[in-house]
Formats: C-alpha cells, sequence, structure tokens
DNA sequence: CTGAAAGCGCTTACAG
DNA sequence: CTGAAAGCGCTTACAG
C-alpha cells in the first residue's frame, strides 16, 4: 500500500491533475464520464487528498476551531459533541482543541491562526480574555459558547450564547428558600469578574437578600469545581458548619463530591442538607440521590453557537448574545 | 493584525527566509547575532509558522495520531489526557482525533495518514480491526493501548499496551465468590472475538467453572457498557432474577447503572447484592455506595504505549505486547 | 554562517 | 469540458 497524490491518480486515469481537483471538489464542470473513470481510480487506489497541500493554497476555505477548556469536563465534552454534529451539513471543515483548565485561550486561538489558518472560533466554557477581542480585529469571527460577553469590552467583537447565569442562580437559590431552608452555601468559583461563576454568585446573593438574607463571606466556598476539591472544600466547610441545610453547586460535578462528603460526615441528604447542582449532565439521574440541577440546554447552546458563527462568518453579521433558557430540574437531592 | 509569514519576517530582519527557517526550527548553524535578531522580530510580531505549510513539505517530520473511541468515555479521556502529558518531551507532534463508538478506525486512520501523513497511531480503546495491518504493511508503526493484538494475526505488525484482562476477570469474579457470592451475573459486551470484552467474559466463565458453577447465558447480560442502557438491561434483568446476590460490570459506567437500577428496584448494594466495576475512574471513590473495581494503571498504560510507538518509529523496533498489571479495589459497594 | 532555488501536493485563475 | 502554469509558505540539499 503506498500513499497516492492527485498526480498519481490523473497520470492512471489519464488525465491532467485540474481535472483530478474538480472532481474531488465536486466541481460541476467535469463531463460524467470523466468524473466517474476518476472516482473510480480514487476509490481503487484508497485516495485521500493531502490536506496540508489544501490548507495551503485554499486559504479561503473555511476552518473552524473548537476550542475546549478541559478535556475532562462531561458537560463541555457533550457540548463538543454536539456542535460537531451539527457543524457535520457546514460547508466549513471543524477542529476540536481542548486546552488545559488554566491554559491561556488568546495564545491557542493566535497558534491555531496561524499554524492552521483557521477563519471561526467556538472557545466552550471559555474564560473572557479580553485579549480576544484583537483577534477579532483579525477579521476572525468567535462566539463564546456557555458565557457571555454581552457586558464586557469585546460585546461588539465576539458573540456569545449563554443561559442568563445571574437570574438562573437566583431562580435556583430561591427554589431552595421555597422548600424551607434557610442556611444555605453556596460552592463556587472568583466572585471578581463578569464570567458565568461571579454572575452566578450575584444571582445567588440577590435571592437571598431578597428575604432579608446575606451571602456573607462564610456561605460561600471559593473551590474549583473538580470532584476532589469541591469535596475537600465540602469537607472543611460541613464541619464546622452543621447547621446548614442547603448547598448550591455551580457545578454538578462539585454537587457530587459535595454529596460525597455529607454522607461522610453522616448528614442525609435531602433530609439534612438539601444539594443542587448545574449543568444538567447525563450522569445526574443515575446517582443515589438522583441530582437535582438547573440543566443548561446543551443542544440549544450548541446549535445556536454554530448558526451565529456562521452568520457572522457568511453574512458578515455583527456579534449577537444569545440567551437561552436554563430548566430547573428537581430531583431527590433536594427535599 | 496581520499574519505573517516566514518571508515577512526575513525581510523585517533583513535575512534570508532559509535563515528564519532555521531559527524557527532550532538550529544550530546559525549565529547568535542573527539568531537573536530573527527571534525578536518574531515575537514582536506575534509570528506563529504554518502548520500547513511545514507539514506539506517536512514529510519526514513525526506526527503521531491518537485515536480514540468515544469522546465521552472517562477512562479513555483521562488515557489520552496522559498519554499527551508524556508525549510532551518527545519531538513528535501529537494530534487527537476522536471517532464515535461505532465508527470505523481504519477508515479514520487512513484518512489521517493521507490528509495529514501522519507517521504512527496508537489507537485508544479501539476493536481490533484486522484491516490495520494493511497500515502497518505501509511503514506506520502502530499501538493498541487497553487492547492485546497478541493472539490476533496482527500480532507481529502492531504493538499493544494492556492489561490481562482474561486473568482479571478471572480475578475479579474470585473475588466475589470468596466473598460468599454464588450467584453472579456479568454485564458485559459481545462474547464472540478477541477484543478486551471477550476475553473478560472467558475469564469469568472460567472462575465460576472452577468451582463447578456455570456462566450460563441467562447470568450473561450483553449491553452496551453505557449508563443508559446497562441500567436498562439491570432493570430487566434483576426484575425476573430476584435471587442474584453480586454483579460483575466490564466497565465502571455500567457499574453505576447497574447500581442505580438495583435501588429503583429495592435491593440494597452492598447487603443484597455486590457491585464490581472496571476501569478505575475517579469518579468511583465520590459515589455512594464508594464503586468497587478492578483498575486499569492508566499512567502505566499511556506511559507505555508512547514508549512503545517511539521504540518502533525510532528504532524500528518490532511490535511489542505489553501486558500491565490490574489492581482489585474493594470498597463499599462489594459486601 | 548564509542564501538562492527547487519542490512538497494541492487549487485556481486563465486560456482554449 | 479540459489542461498548463503559477503559487500557497514552508524546508532542505547545495553552493559559497
Amino acid at each position: 500500500m503506498k500513499i497516492y497524490t492527485i498526480r498519481d491518480i490523473a497520470q492512471m486515469a489519464g488525465v491532467s491533475v485540474t481535472t483530478v481537483s474538480r472532481v474531488l471538489n465536486n466541481r460541476p464542470d467535469v463531463s460524467r464520464e470523466t468524473q466517474e473513470k476518476v472516482r473510480r481510480v480514487m476509490q481503487e487506489h484508497h485516495f485521500v487528498g493531502n490536506a496540508n497541500a489544501r490548507g495551503l493554497k485554499q486559504a479561503e476555505s473555511d476552518l473552524i476551531a473548537v476550542i475546549i477548556r478541559g478535556r475532562r469536563n462531561p458537560f463541555l465534552n457533550d457540548l463538543a459533541e454536539l456542535m460537531l454534529q451539527y457543524a457535520w451539513d457546514s460547508r466549513a471543515a471543524f477542529i476540536t482543541e481542548y486546552i488545559d483548565e488554566r491554559a491561556d485561550e488568546f495564545h491557542h486561538a493566535l497558534r491555531l491562526i496561524g499554524e492552521r489558518r483557521i477563519t471561526g472560533i467556538i472557545f466552550v466554557g471559555s474564560r473572557i480574555d479580553e485579549r480576544c477581542a484583537s483577534l477579532a480585529d483579525m477579521g476572525i469571527p468567535m462566539v463564546f459558547a456557555t458565557v457571555s460577553t454581552e457586558n464586557t469590552a469585546m460585546a461588539r467583537r465576539a458573540s456569545s450564547v449563554s443561559i442568563d447565569d445571574r437570574s438562573m442562580a437566583r431562580e435556583a437559590v430561591n427554589a431552595l428558600l421555597d422548600r424551607g431552608c434557610r442556611r444555605i452555601v453556596v460552592f463556587g468559583g472568583d466572585r471578581e469578574g463578569t464570567d458565568s461563576l461571579a454572575l452566578r454568585a450575584q444571582g445567588a446573593q440577590e435571592a437571598l437578600e431578597a428575604r432579608g438574607l446575606t451571602l456573607d463571606e462564610g456561605h460561600y466556598v471559593e473551590t474549583r469545581l473538580t470532584l476532589e476539591d469541591a469535596y475537600a472544600a465540602a469537607l472543611d466547610y460541613f464541619r464546622s458548619r452543621p447547621d446548614a441545610d442547603a448547598a448550591f453547586c455551580m457545578s454538578d460535578t462539585a454537587a457530587m463530591g459535595v454529596i460525597r462528603a455529607l454522607h461522610d460526615l453522616r448528614r442525609r441528604v435531602p433530609e439534612d442538607v438539601s444539594v443542587l447542582g448545574v449543568d444538567g449532565v447525563d450522569v445526574d439521574e443515575f446517582l443515589t440521590p438522583r441530582l437535582s440541577t438547573v440543566a443548561q440546554p446543551v443542544q440549544e447552546i450548541a446549535r445556536r453557537s454554530v448558526e451565529v458563527l456562521r452568520d457572522m462568518m457568511e453574512r458578515g453579521a455583527p456579534a449577537q448574545h444569545v440567551t437561552v433558557g436554563a430548566e430547573l430540574i428537581l430531583r431527590e437531592s433536594v427535599k
């Protein structure tokens, strides 16, 4: 078995490389016989075009990069998977690039632009890095999925598709309050800034304040939203605060860690402490107790992100900010 | 902001493109001053080389593809992640390619060879497709991670790094038998063939037969190893077999589905039914009950896979078959 | 230590 | 409908 080039195929089919290229790209201006002949030869020899050569020459073809923060985040993985599905019928090619949770997305994006000449970017689960605006200035359309850039300096240049994190968090905490919980602890990330986690912290605080309660530091636990870190943070918190009666966790993964910590402290979920997560991943309903969550509409976020990006790429549409609805799903983990 | 080429840099630095290329590739034969000058210009302009052009020309550079079956499998994701870490200090570049669980890996590999001119492949969690041997004939070294090709027709051409699935399964079932379980059900995949799942089925059967028990069809449940399918299969099975006292599941994910089904049927784990999984993913110890498992040594599999592949690529080493040890970890889900 | 030139495998005006 | 030729941005002998 050998790797054939377009030139080999041309020779074997008795046509020019130009013609083979045309067939390869499904151009209409090739006679049916020629087309069939070339196609037959290509198939016989398992011909696959060299993407490097194609990418080098054909700079105007669309190549979209989906940059995903964290290979091990099931929610983001699901989202990326769905995007690729929605992208399937698009003329553009998609490549996925996983970056470390703490990596610099600006740097990675810049590299992909130089190295692979990508022409559009979807950031999945990224932080908001204002430097990315300079990429938009290069004429690279981009959309941030799951986080809103609407109230940032790059609002007019970078699109975003996200839930309304703030009102979602308000609603979530309200649900806990409505069920009689009063001593609510929040497990979240950095409260500064304008990213999803900061907005959720604000929403939670607003809900509490509306009922005359406060979210003082002691009831806001800042942690990475991983199993390990959330578990450790929860163990630590609940040991000193045996009276807490509910936990609002900013990811389902964090909620799992928190629940395990509560079990270890012999506190029952939901009888003693109600636990509510965010994201809505598959595993939620297979846990014991089944995990309550604020489910993000993954399908819709995926679909809209691809649509918005293509609008920008194909029609030169301006940046848009799409807000999609989240759904509060109460299961066994909430009383 | 503009995308600069090596030519732009050469012009700005007052040298030839050849020299810029040399600096870019850290060749020693460039004077220090020239080197610094060029490097400065590159940095100032955020220069990033075009990977297409490089890949087109430099066919002899090493590009390794890690082909992962299933984007949503946490175990395989972890494995891939670790491989990339071990690969970090290697001179070769790695690209990851996720393929659908039921996709044709041969086809994908062939495409990558043609499109990207990859020079080595690691199949992560793949089935054994004998057609892949023809890729080996093209001189593309390959290693199958997590599944052994030792007793297949491609043993001499494709390496593999895996646990001893058969004896591992024997040991797992023995552990259940030792704890007094007698009516053991196995949730696994296709029993035909020589892949990991078939080997595990054999091992389980051997363990039972050694004690005069049999693994007849009724106690072997064939299912996809997903949460949903394992859950449905378990619900179905345990409804008609209320006397089963243990379940050996061929993945931790499947075990989670099985446990949830048992809860729904009001059967206690482990008091009524012990449950044992395979893989050893992070989430296991955060579940309730904590999941017992046969942990695969991910780190070692990742490291050895990269090593074996590099041996083949750099030293032309023949195909090797590495067996790594699995570890039985008994936690709360087993009585 | 440095540069001019050929060429990797394609695509795309351009000409017929 | 078809082909000859230029060129995408690099790397790499080769010559100096």
